[in-house]
DNA sequence: ATAAAATTTGAGCGGTGGCTCAAATAACTG
DNA sequence: CAGTTATTTGAGCCACCGCTCAAATTTTAT
């Protein structure tokens, strides 16, 4: 019945005003210094009621990180499908990620910061729940430079590991960018980062 | 006379063992997970001794990685002058760093860990001490890029922005290295990324 | 050997923060 | 509206941890 859909459609809206409140805390102060308090008042919400969406922190962490990820990696797969030719689908992951990230600027610090750390993480489960959302976006970025490299005049790496040098190339340069001023996007700075990558695989001749 | 020598001498190995014994606890866990219970006890001393050493717990985080650091620059700075020619500085830059990192696992961890979240950290004086260090550290690479650069086919790009990306290179994809086996060495790597930074850079033809 | 000075010790204090749960409030139902 | 169920609330519990300081121990001086 209807009733039922409003219901859970409700209850989705307060967690989605959680998860966003959450994001904002976090992406300022960090997992540790973030207080479920914090939280609380930046959602509007008393601290119990967290407990009725989220299992605890950590949970109300990760689902936050996951979910936002599966976001991003949706976004990516979008943009680069359409891509044809040689190198264009490199080109137009990289202008993807970067836009995303001008949109989401709260996450994308969450993001980058966790992506660092994740590996030698204290609590089994959060590695465990992290590392998969990792996986999944290298193993991503890896097979579009695989499929991509195949078609142009490119050395011929092991996908993988090309795929971390791309994704620190892009995180490290990012990491300036709360420094920088407001409107400066990141958008913008696509085509140097891409120009560098495109020319550091390609063929000598 | 001697006798003062030796009360300095001994003052000094205590400090550094205190200062190896938090290295290894915190690359483990990192800042906030580390207790100094955990760090006295790694080090075979009472909790209260730390605190004839250091004011406390974030005085001694900061105190290891600036001394650390400054040891990596020194090694830097010494094997980086010895090289000359068009792009043998940054090879040169690559191969020491990697070098130092194979040497100290534990200061490596938390020397990139922290790299990427100093940007927006909570604490005022924290934020202080460490973005000198890592001021330092990518003034040395730019300064290194911009040497080198001009002295053979390379574009004329924006040292600093080049040293970032650089950076975020070697960062990233050291990154792996935990998860690889032991005896593997970050040095061994150093020609593929060197291979891509190089190429990256270099003028088109 | 003994007194004085320096160093180490660890139990305990005080503040913090994740989480709980009984009570209050709101939302449904007939 | 009354009764029932679902949701929210926030004060308080409790475990944790950085730090202190009086007492114990070691070192130095005489």
């Amino acid at each position: 019945m209807a009733k039922l859909a409003r219901k859970e459609r409700e209850y989705r809206t307060r967690r989605a005003e959680i998860i966003t409140a959450a994001e904002r805390v976090f992406s300022a102060k960090g997992f540790d210094k973030t207080t479920m308090e914090e939280i609380a008042r930046e959602a509007e919400f008393a601290e119990g009621t967290l407990y009725n969406f989220f299992k605890g922190k950590i949970d109300l962490y990760l689902s936050l990180i996951e979910e936002k990820s599966e976001e991003l990696l949706g976004y990516l797969h979008k943009q680069v499908s359409k891509a044809v030719g040689a190198g264009e689908k490199i080109r137009c992951l990289i202008k993807a990620q970067m836009g995303f990230f001008d949109k989401n600027r709260n996450f994308f610090k969450i993001f980058v910061r966790e992506r660092n750390s994740f590996e030698w993480m204290a609590q089994k489960d959060r590695t465990k729940r992290l590392s998969k959302v990792y996986q999944t976006y290298i193993d991503f970025v890896a097979r579009t430079i695989k499929d991509d490299l195949k078609r142009g005049e490119f050395r011929n790496l092991n996908p993988r590991e090309t795929a971390y040098a791309l994704a620190g190339l892009l995180n490290s340069f990012v990491c300036r960018w709360p420094k920088s001023s407001k409107k400066e996007r990141l958008f913008d700075q696509a085509p140097f980062l891409t120009e560098i990558f495109l020319k550091g695989v390609q063929k000598s001749r």
